[in-house]
DNA sequence: AGCACGCCGACT
DNA sequence: GTCGGCGTGCTC
């Protein structure tokens, strides 16, 4: 009997062991198990159970042990992982820990035993005057004979000692042993106690005889008037005493100790008020609804897009939802971007559904979560909320997976392994015969173009909740601005004057400002057009050394002149304002009222961000200047101003999607403006105002935005009407044949099959390729030991490396990447 | 990833 | 010699 092991390791597949006969009735798909590799321990997932293997059989090597007694991962979630390594060529492993809740974990140690050879070798040290590292290792462990690793080298100050210890081994002075400590208590079992059953044989004799320790016998009244194990802790605190007793007690045999399963205070505030049931829906609201549940009832899986304009209340439909399929008896998964920027929807839901929600978000402690995780696992959850990590949330009978406001790129997971939970979840509900709900006020390009294509299908919600009306938004030109005044302001005086008016009127007012503007990027003030590369359409980057702009995409170079190519008006470098800068002006400007300032920096202790949209809903905030962070979807009826500093700074970005993330970014913001009685107003100050990502939000005209970026798209060859391999060859191979170039053909065999497509300037060696295979070719690599570096650095870093030999780099998926 | 091993150059 | 710094190959 044989298994096939997914090990947390880079590797291309899972890995064949035997099962020994003593543990052949504890192996299950989904439990872990610990095995050799190489010469250490390491800890795997059981992905499949196998009669024979066609490996030979003298490089097979048995499991060493056994970790769970219950599988973590079900067989379909099993299937989930195996198709998401494939996908996304990561390592099987990988998924497995991606998946896992923390703090189940365990860990490997190396440990070190001196021999008795290693004993007299050590004796002769003491006449030698100079010790060389190996020389003090084998002094230091003759002093104590086991030690591990990490030890060693804190008393020899510095890293590595294994390295000699290796050296020692082959001459036999030591051995090297490695041990996985494996966490029985999984964090979910406290120690606890019961009264033993020599204490219940003779139980007058114990309590005469512990008559002179008041205390023990305080704990024996206790455990027998409960007569259940009590967690230790609890007995310490209720009896108001130390663990002395409790440890005596335990020596003289009176009481067992055993593992007792956590139960944990719920660590979010809890709703009480009265559960909410089915919401009243609009009709457009009841539309989409029953679409969806039409397609449960078929039991077929399907992908809709519920594109709703803000305010139009898609909460409601997924409550509803959720609503019905519990009814059935099924259970919901609800993806969020982050759940500190949403804490609202979170309270949404638990006025529907208290008690009965698991929430798992990074936001939470280890052990939180895997209470969460358990929660989930054990079917006491009928709604898992959560952050990207959620999608793998242990949900047997999956009926519904929500996914709101998709296009939020928080979805992306940029560490290996590289993912977006909204594709995921998509091809988890396929798996789970379930439908997916994405949703959006401003679908991702990509999402609404599978829509178009009838892939997903579209549900539209048109109408604001209340009949509320869209905010009027006005772009201030603020070249015309700067013409008229001369000088250039942050705040324009069309923006003052609206403060002060909404301000008076009892009014709350938003200022937007997107703080990553570098000074690295040429904008014409004339025109506001910023310099584009001709071959990838983002901005270019200007390098003070070479004086050239660079793309960061392609790499191609474009030497700098004073004057717009266009226009002839005169280019300037892009000028990133300050959150704080604004901050201060604008409470300079209204010395009476509270201004507030909501950014990386405010934000940063745990909790912040939600005190900060407390008092910002209490009224305790008049003025709320920040980052895109105040743009995500919460409710203050009181907004009826935003304000947006820099409306271009995105399309600054060297980013494929920035007029994408500039529509969104202006209809999201825009659209906490009005929630209440009174109508809202946006204003957009901008050195481009006719940038169509700009225009078309002006106009909340979504139809057109779309209409226009997946023709650009579509001309650029970029998502998504492709998938694009990002790989770059430079210079000389030098005749070496990296060991990454297989992974990278692997790659690019993949990519022809899916159809991929070149762009960037000519580079001979690898030219015949890409007309071949249409490759697009970015990131340079100069070794393959920085490989990881660049990877982990992604394009822009790429750049900074000195760049002498050729090599290959990969990275695989374009909506990760980019 | 993380370890083993080999090669090389710097320094006793 | 010894030590440390790379570069490369391998893990059932």
């Amino acid at each position: 009997m044989y298994v096939s092991v997914a090990l947390a390791r880079p590797l291309e597949s899972t890995l064949t062991y035997e099962v020994p006969e003593r543990l052949k009735d504890k192996i299950k798909p989904g439990i872990r198990v610990i095995v050799p590799l190489g010469r250490r321990m390491e800890t795997g997932w059981i992905f499949e159970i196998l009669e024979k293997t066609d490996l030979p059989i003298n490089i097979i090597k048995p499991i060493r042990n056994v970790v769970d007694g219950e599988p973590l991962f079900d067989v379909k979630l099993l299937n989930f992982l195996r198709w998401i390594s494939d996908y996304y060529l990561v390592s099987p492993g990988y998924v497995a820990k991606a998946a896992m809740p923390p703090g189940i974990g365990d860990t490997p140690e190396f440990v070190i035993v001196i021999t008795d050879k290693g004993l007299l070798e050590a004796e002769k040290l003491e006449k030698k005057k100079k010790l060389s590292k190996g020389d003090l290792v084998l002094s230091t462990l003759c002093k104590n004979h086991k030690m591990n690793a990490r030890d060693l080298d804190k008393i020899l100050g510095g890293e590595g000692a294994l390295r000699y210890c290796y050296a020692l081994e082959k001459q036999g002075f030591l051995t090297i042993n490695q041990e996985i400590k494996v966490r029985e208590d999984y964090l979910l079992r406290r120690s606890g106690s019961i009264l033993s059953d020599k204490y219940y044989e003779n139980p007058e004799k114990w309590k005469e005889a512990c008559k002179k320790a008041p205390v023990q016998m305080k704990i024996i009244e206790y455990l027998e008037e409960r007569k259940e194990p009590l967690p230790d802790d609890k007995i310490m605190k209720n009896l108001d005493i130390s663990s002395g007793p409790l440890a005596e007690l335990n020596k003289k045999g009176l009481i067992k100790k055993v593992f007792l399963e956590q139960e944990r205070e719920t660590f979010y505030p809890d709703y009480d008020g009265p559960l909410q049931n089915l919401p009243d829906l609009t009709d457009e609201q009841m539309a989409a609804s029953l679409e969806v549940l039409k397609c449960c009832e078929n039991k077929s899986h399907r992908t809709f897009l519920i594109r709703g304009i803000t305010g139009s209340g898609k909460t409601e439909v997924y409550l509803y939802l959720c609503h019905k399929i519990i009814a059935e008896g099924k259970k919901a998964l609800i993806l969020i971007p982050e759940i500190s920027l949403t804490p609202q929807l979170f309270r949404r839901f638990q006025e529907h559904f208290a008690g009965r929600i698991s929430l798992l978000h990074s936001g939470l402690s280890p052990g939180e979560r895997f209470e969460q995780w358990l929660k989930a696992k054990r079917g006491l959850s009928d709604i898992v909320v959560g952050t990207r990590s959620a999608v793998f949330a242990p949900i047997d009978n999956l009926g519904l997976i929500v996914v709101d406001e998709e296009h939020d790129g928080s979805y992306k997971q940029d560490e290996t392994p590289r993912y977006n939970a909204r594709d995921l979840a998509i091809k988890r509900g396929e798996i789970s015969a379930a439908p997916v709900l994405l949703g959006s006020a401003t679908p991702a390009v990509e999402s609404y173009y599978n829509a178009l294509q009838g892939k997903y299908h579209l549900l539209e919600l048109k109408k604001r909740f209340g009949d509320q009306e869209l905010p009027k938004v006005t772009i201030v030109d603020m070249r015309e601005e700067f013409k008229r005044t001369g000088i250039q302001q942050e705040i324009s005086s069309l923006l003052d004057d609206k403060i002060k008016e909404k301000l008076e009127a009892g009014g709350q007012v938003l200022v937007l400002i997107n703080r990553r503007g570098y000074r690295a990027r040429l904008i014409c003030r004339e025109c506001g057009r910023i310099v584009l590369c001709k071959y990838c359409n983002v901005a270019m980057k200007y390098h003070h050394t070479i004086d050239k702009l660079v793309c960061h995409f392609c790499d191609s170079r474009k030497s700098v002149s004073d004057r717009c190519e266009y226009c002839r008006g005169e280019l300037i470098e892009f000028a990133g304002i300050g959150t704080q800068r604004v901050e201060e002006i604008l409470q300079r400007d209204f010395r009476t009222k509270i201004v507030m300032r909501m950014d990386q920096d405010t934000t940063g202790s745990r909790g912040a961000h939600y005190r900060i949209l407390e008092m910002l809903r209490h009224g305790h905030i008049d003025i709320l200047v920040g980052t895109q962070m105040i743009a995500k979807g919460h409710d203050y009826p009181r907004i009826t101003l935003v304000g947006v500093i820099s409306a271009e700074s995105i399309l600054a970005l060297p980013d494929f999607r920035h007029s994408e993330k500039t529509f969104q970014l202006l209809t999201q913001v825009g659209g906490r403006a009005g929630r209440g009685e009174n109508p809202g107003e946006v204003i957009i100050q901008t050195f481009a105002p006719d940038h169509y990502s700009i225009r078309f939000a002006e106009e909340h005209d979504y139809v057109g935005f779309y209409k226009e970026e997946i023709l650009l798209r579509e001309r650029l060859s970029y998502p998504p009407f492709s998938r694009m391999a990002v790989v770059r060859f430079e210079g000389k191979d030098k005749g070496k044949t990296y060991s990454d170039a297989y992974k990278f053909k692997q790659i690019l065999d993949k990519f022809i099959k899916t159809g991929s497509i070149i762009r960037g300037p000519k580079s001979a060696p690898i030219s015949k390729l890409r007309d071949r295979h249409r490759i697009q070719i970015i990131i340079r690599c100069p070794s393959r030991s920085e490989l990881s570096t660049v990877l982990a650095h992604s394009i822009s870093s790429a750049h900074k490396e000195g760049i002498s030999k050729g090599g290959y780099i990969i990275d695989i998926d374009p909506y990760n990447l980019m």
